[in-house]
DNA sequence: TGTACATCAGTGAACGCGCGTTCACTGATGTAC
DNA sequence: TGTACATCAGTGAACGCGCGTTCACTGATGTAC
């Protein structure tokens, strides 16, 4: 894993748009803002990185590489899901998951809003999450005897509820937030073990 | 109430812009999409708004209004919050005016990413609708015996929720969704009336 | 260790594209007599 | 009803601003001998 000045410098510029846009977002970030903060002339971003959506795309590939690892591991352990505790543990995942990527999360976000590209990487996000909650949900329910057919708008209930809620706690701006943890298993569980 | 023809004009160029903003949206929406959906020239619409911000801001507007009477009719009417059925009544309103109100809502969820103006509009409506919510969260817990003090909390993650699966689903350029008002109610339901 | 040359990272002023906005003009509608 | 003039809605080509991107140049690092 030797780097080379080259690789440095474009790792520099990735974290220096990490930083600007948990400070202030995606959209109203100027490529002169992520080369200002990187303590760099503008141009140079361009032997790195052929548009500032590219960046952007960097930071992304990087979040569904670490992501896809991280699902890779925990697959393995054959975790379950027929308690309100394993319903937390999820819930907790998700939380620090978008806390670690919160300016992964948020630009890509508002980038899907104008750039069709991310707006399929974000759908693609989802589209795993919500998979891997229906699982968790049909699980849960079986094991608590309910009919499992609403799973898959249940999942994605649960999925646009918690990336909505990370979402608006971690606004750019926001103070730091207390953890709702606990108050969001509550809602997600009752939630989700509801109905017939 | 009668109408000049200057009047009637701008309410042209509203409507336009309505449709514009269900087809592909605000961002990607260029001010010559509005005139021309318009049936009229570019400069044309500078006669009526000052800018494309302003278009929105009328359509702001005009919903601002007409939930304020909503909401005042409502009151009158000595609603409460005791059953499933009574959460219902409320999922179901909240889904219909967003899809009443759709444009309106896309258009200003998208122009809240990069304008202040609209994020302090979306702020506004969030907060109205997180209130009421609160107050009913608080009738039904204490009906039903339970704490009270998370109510708060849960009308926002209610209000996200509703917010988020609305505009998840009626996305523009999303077939045409069947209503998922039974699934949504049961999960509110069971989400509101969990914990202790 | 020192000199000459090549390569390459980095600079920042200038460019140019997209798009919101303007404005000189036109044609229609209204008013006076 | 008809003519002359004023007003005002509407036109669309041109403007100009913001910002992403380019490119001729500079200074630093690497290589050969």
């Amino acid at each position: 894993m030797t780097m080379s000045k080259s690789d440095r410098t474009a790792e520099e510029f990735k974290a220096a748009a990490r930083r600007v846009f948990a400070r202030q977002g995606y959209s109203v970030t100027r490529i002169t803002d992520i080369t200002a903060e990187a303590g760099r002339a503008t141009g140079g971003i361009y032997r790195y990185f052929p548009s500032k959506a590219a960046v952007l795309k960097a930071l992304a590939d990087e979040f569904l590489q670490a992501r896809r690892e991280r699902v890779a591991d925990a697959s393995g352990h054959g975790h379950t899901m027929v308690s309100e505790q394993d319903v937390r543990d999820h819930v907790q995942a998700y939380w620090r998951s978008y806390r670690e990527y919160r300016p992964e999360m948020i630009a890509i976000f508002e980038a899907a809003v104008s750039d069709p590209e991310f707006a399929e990487i974000q759908r693609r996000i989802r589209a795993k999450d919500v998979a891997i909650w229906r699982t968790h949900i049909k699980e849960l329910r079986t094991h608590l005897g309910k009919p499992v057919a609403e799973s898959a708008a249940l999942a994605q209930m649960v999925v646009g509820l918690l990336e909505n809620y990370c979402y608006t706690t971690m606004q750019p701006g926001a103070g730091r937030s207390r953890s709702s943890v606990s108050t969001l298993t509550a809602f997600v569980y009752g939630g989700i073990t509801a109905g017939s």
